[in-house]
DNA sequence: TCCGATGTGTTGGATATCCAACATTTCAGC
DNA sequence: GCTGAAATGTTGGATATCCAACACATCGGA
């Protein structure tokens, strides 16, 4: 299996860092956290972040990975089948995701924000067809997982847009069918 | 001034396993808490828990310690006088502390709680004396100061075995005056 | 424009922490 | 009693973290 194990200091300072930048993303807005005020937080050396993360940038990517697989996790999707429920339960992971996000401010890295969103949903579909469909090809499988990411991400972004309050669930039930059984002809 | 400085990763370790006793000692008996537990919780390795403590009994001298200290802390007696106000005030942080310990449970370790408490208000005790009275010899300041401290803590039992449910302060007002001018004759 | 102040990254040597292994103690169950 | 499992302490070598210092970028005010 190849089991690497990871130093538990590793895990502890990422743990450390990670605690500290998402609370501080509570109370001020992303542009104005600067290292020093997420490392005093921390309790750990300036030097000791840049151990651990390229800039500010790459920890918000990896934090933010970090809090939607915490959402998409307690679900469990690695035994589950692509049906309408595991839909409807992604679906809504996500708009929950992006309705937390709305409190904090992350206002201007939404693309950072989608990209996050799509490169989860993509390997979760990826899995679910592979696991489905073990007769098909790779390349075929890949490209599938990446379009229904994009468009399960855009269906978030309408959901957003659309001012009748309809909850997430009744909103993407509509799109199902077509998911399912193709547009046909 | 001879600051030492000590090394941030040694008060950052040591805030982890004390924050992760105190957590434990919310939800397990003090006996039933392991060394394993708390580094566990703390996530640190257990050969670093020997590295700042003795042993179990040692982290819960120092950690009473500390809550104790954060409780008067917020007093500041570093600059205020022995009076009726700076005892009263005393006396129901004493009071508080053993009331919040209660929920906690470190039945079996009493005497621990009462060294403690003395300690730290022996300490407060001779500072203020000694800022009051500083024609006085060191000698008897000192007594003073035990004997307040072993008073004060027996006027807390005191308060907690009497069933009429007086308050603090009105119940250690009523020993003020003798203290204050002491018993005459 | 220039300047001080503040934030970002990087580096080499010092140190706290980790790991694996070991001996010892405690204690529940047979 | 005995025995195995779990907890307590201890140690030497490996590694993550700290520190101090450095160069560089940014930026608001004189």
């Amino acid at each position: 299996m190849t089991e690497a194990k990871t130093d538990p200091r590793i895990l502890r300072t990422r743990k450390l860092i990670m605690d500290s930048f998402i609370d501080l993303s509570s109370k001020k807005e992303f542009k104005d956290i600067t290292i020093k005020d997420i490392t005093t937080e921390a309790m750990i050396n300036r030097a000791t972040f840049y151990y651990h993360f390229m800039d500010i940038y790459d920890l918000l990517d990896k934090a933010l990975t970090e809090v939607l697989l915490v959402n998409l996790n307690g679900k469990e999707y690695e035994n589950s089948e692509l049906n309408e429920k595991t839909l409807v339960s992604l679906f809504t992971a996500i708009t929950d995701f992006q309705t937390s996000l709305s409190t904090r401010c992350h206002r201007g890295y939404e693309d950072t924000i989608a990209r996050i969103i799509r490169d989860q949903l993509e390997v979760i579909f990826f899995r679910m067809l592979e696991r489905q469909h073990p007769e098909e090809v790779e390349e075929g499988l890949k490209l599938s997982a990446t379009m229904l990411s994009w468009g399960l991400y855009g269906a978030s972004m309408e959901w957003r847009r659309s001012s009748d309050s309809v909850s997430p669930e009744e909103f993407i039930r509509a799109a199902i069918p077509f998911i399912q059984n193709g547009i046909g002809n």
